[in-house]
RNA sequence: CGCGGGGUAGAGCAGUUGGCAGCUCGUCGGGCUCAUAACCCGAAGGUCGGUAGUUCGAGUCUAUCCCCCGCAA
């Protein structure tokens, strides 16, 4: 079978890997162009780029593919019996997509129909769902909205964050990219149409990063710390300076009371944002809306990320100061 | 030449108009306590990123090099 990849991302390469590692005939990649990273914005190849440059595998990166006839052209010409696509980062057009005789199949990081769209793995932790996991389908015009062919679930921890379901997601992708090869291949592949309710998975936008201490509660402000991490990272202001969560707690009032011995009612009646405790022994703790979030990562203004106890050694937090 | 912050004890930081190198924690030794991430006493630990310069005198001012980090993508 002649396959053509198409991928960005390092979630990308993972799923390149395996079915390279498969043995299957990968005849070319398609990857996104090279694009000015980090500091002093040097132009960097995408994961998949390495891979396929490290593997003398043929490699294109158009601009833009829709109205772009020569690189329909060029891959009429390559031929290719199915196309993969996997966190490509570009809309496919209709001509492309009837190009492979056996189809086009993508791999999508969610149980569709739920979390259709770009973010799917950071929406499930951002919702503090338990459960998600991978599909594969062949692609038509519409947001992953084809016939889908195989799923696997995976559970999602208590703590774990956007980071780490990435990870296991991008490696259960390839594993499960690769069944869905051998499918194909041999005739058995399942079209299985989208039925019952779907939903959204957009792009995150920067402004949900900033924690509301006014309307969340201590449990949704967890799950976006951890939904975040390590994306953006969920900030808050203090004294006018920007702080980001990276790793946090979420305690119930009344634990919370018992443990510190603190009476309820006064703390119920304070405002939500306000710190209750800071020292270098105890940590950071913070009023929110149904619970105490408890600080354990944490990261100032033009510097690293580090343990609640080290940045408090240096950063003196006052109790009673309030993050906005 | 994208914008910005920084390099001082093992960690996190302070250090004013140039004038004895400090704070909190940790480490080590001792004490106290039924008990502790408790408390008390004591100690060790530094080429202040490198080099050159200004100066009676530089962590601090000037030049230059190296390294680290954040934003942004």
């Amino acid at each position: 079978m002649r396959i053509l990849f198409m991928g960005t991302p390092d979630f990308a390469e993972v799923s390149l890997r395996a079915i390279y590692n498969a043995g299957y005939d990968i005849i070319g990649v398609v990857t996104n162009q090279d694009k000015p990273k980090g500091r002093g914005m040097k132009l960097v190849a995408s994961p998949v780029k390495e891979f396929a440059t490290q593997n003398s595998i043929p490699i294109y990166q158009p601009l833009k593919i829709r109205n772009n006839t020569d690189f329909i052209e060029e891959v009429k010409r390559l031929n290719p019996d199915v196309i993969c696509v996997v966190a490509y980062g570009k809309i496919l057009p209709k001509e492309l997509l009837e190009i492979p005789k056996l189809g086009c199949i993508n791999v999508h990081g969610s149980l569709l129909p739920k979390y259709r769209g770009a973010a799917p793995i950071q929406w499930a932790v951002l919702n503090g769902d338990k459960k998600t996991g991978i599909t594969t389908m062949y692609m038509d015009e519409g947001m992953d909205t084809g016939d889908m062919i195989l799923k696997q679930e995976v559970e999602i921890g208590d703590d774990e964050t956007t980071g780490e379901l990435w990870n296991k997601l991008s490696i259960i992708g390839g594993e499960l990219l690769t069944k869905t090869l051998e499918k194909i291949e041999d005739g058995t592949a399942p079209r299985i149409k989208q039925t019952g309710e779907f939903s959204l998975a957009p792009m995150l936008d920067k402004s949900i990063a900033k924690i509301d201490w006014k309307n969340m509660t201590a449990k949704e402000i967890k799950n976006l710390v951890r939904g975040l991490n390590p994306i953006m990272g969920a900030y808050s202001y203090l004294n006018d300076k920007k702080i980001k969560f990276w790793k946090v707690q979420n305690i119930k009032l009344e634990d919370f009371c018992y443990d510190k011995n603190l009476k309820l009612e006064e703390l119920k009646r304070m405002e939500n944002g306000i710190v209750v405790i800071s020292n270098e022994k105890e940590g950071l703790y913070i009023k929110c809306i149904e619970g105490i979030i408890k600080v354990l990562e944490i990261q100032g203004e033009n510097s690293k990320r580090m343990n609640i106890c080290d940045f408090l050694r240096g950063n003196k937090i006052n109790t009673k100061s309030k993050f906005e």
